[in-house]
DNA sequence: GCAAAATACGACTAATTCGTCGCATTCGCT
DNA sequence: AGCGAATGCGACGAATTAGTCGTATTTTGC
């Protein structure tokens, strides 16, 4: 198998003044402006150094390692989507299926908006991807995504909501991974925005008439409930 | 922007004698190897050239870099799945859904089979994907796509159906990506298998309703859900 | 103001890796 | 056998880069 060695993520000293605590952010920020003006492949320590107007070993001072910058900027763009997404599917005005027309707008919509860094991150990511830390990071919608599934499919026994919710998450998010990797019009952005709520809508309305069909609850027995 | 310099994918020479037929075959399949055993990040010349039992100098004589190779892989497994797909659109014995029902459970399988290669090929991707000639490689299940569309939508307008193309294909190529990225249990892949295949049932069928609903009135009654 | 702790610095090391080049070997053919 | 072309070789040069370490500077607590 693959990876990297360098399995320590987590920040390496806690910044305890004040100017420490602005390298930290300067760090951050310039280590997106690396990304995104030279790619993942020549995002380099010495690089990110310099566009932050800091010294390499003031780098690793707080970050262990490259790969821990990159980690760091992909959980913080985890945690705002996750907000994100978790505000809509809890906004109960609304109907469960424009709830989801309206996620997978603002979903894609975000991710097109930021493609540039968005694209970089995921060609970088083989360099966290396997690190514990990396593992558990992602779980923020899930919960929020169960308490939509039960109220927009109450007829549906809890196992089939897994297997629809992890789906929905799934889709979602690797249709908008295609979307910030691939650069389109806005129009055009528009149109497929369009057709992928109509498909995610499609399938909720399709598992909501079928009701508790016991074929797929029996199938989804299978699946290990999420959650926790 | 991001991108390495080096645009050069072809074959450097054409292998003219057999022993040199056999050295490229012998790379390719060392170069498989190496990834899927050594992973993206450790893919090298000098590595893929000693499983090869081959010198470096060998390589460079049919791979003008390293991104050719890794490009000549992908190019193949596109081939072929291709291949596989469109000989499952076009088999007009079978309903269009139960078509599509098959098609989702054989590109998921296969990406699922070679999980490692693919994962790894993923994580190089970056390194020919800014290729001129890997812009135009994936059109091989297009036109089959189109035709099939064609026949399950005839309601629908060309407009609309290319739109449901692109996005069939897209959402299929993008989970089938994860699929081979999170490694899972049989059972697990069995039943999310199932559940994509009613999504995409689901939005075919939606479309059609509301296109038109008398010719795809038919392919609504031969939804076949298999569960168990 | 002063000592100690925190912070910042950047030259340097060690390692890796791409791709080349001149030379050796084998093949196809007469 | 023997000649030219094709093929194979692998040491080597050049470039890049992750991460360290001893030293200099700044801040904090008093």
């Amino acid at each position: 198998m693959a990876g990297p060695r360098n399995v320590q993520l987590s920040l390496r000293k806690q910044p305890r003044q004040a100017r420490s605590a602005g390298l930290v952010e300067a760090v951050l920020e310039a280590a997106v402006q690396v990304l995104v003006t030279e790619g993942a492949a020549r995002f380099t320590m010495a690089r990110v150094a310099k566009r932050a107007g800091v010294s390499v070993g003031s780098l690793y001072q707080y970050f262990p390692n490259k790969a821990a910058i990159l980690f760091r900027l992909q959980s913080d763009e985890w945690r705002e989507t996750s907000q994100l997404l978790q505000a809509i599917l809890e906004d109960r005005e609304k109907p469960p299926m424009e709830r989801v027309r309206i996620l997978t707008r603002a979903f894609v919509r975000s991710e097109c908006e930021e493609a540039a860094v968005r694209s970089a991150l995921n060609d970088a990511a083989p360099l966290y991807r396997d690190a514990p830390e990396a593992k558990e990071k992602k779980g923020g919608v899930d919960a929020a995504l169960q308490h939509f599934m039960a109220e927009a499919l109450p007829g549906l026994p809890a196992s089939g909501r897994d297997v629809a919710a992890n789906l929905l998450k799934m889709t979602l998010g690797e249709v908008g991974k295609h979307f910030s990797e691939t650069p389109r019009t806005a129009s055009e952005i528009e149109v497929f925005v369009d057709a992928l709520a109509d498909m995610l809508c499609a399938y909720l309305l399709a598992l909501g008439k079928r009701g508790n069909g016991a074929a797929s609850a029996a199938a989804a027995a299978a699946l290990p409930r999420q959650g926790a």
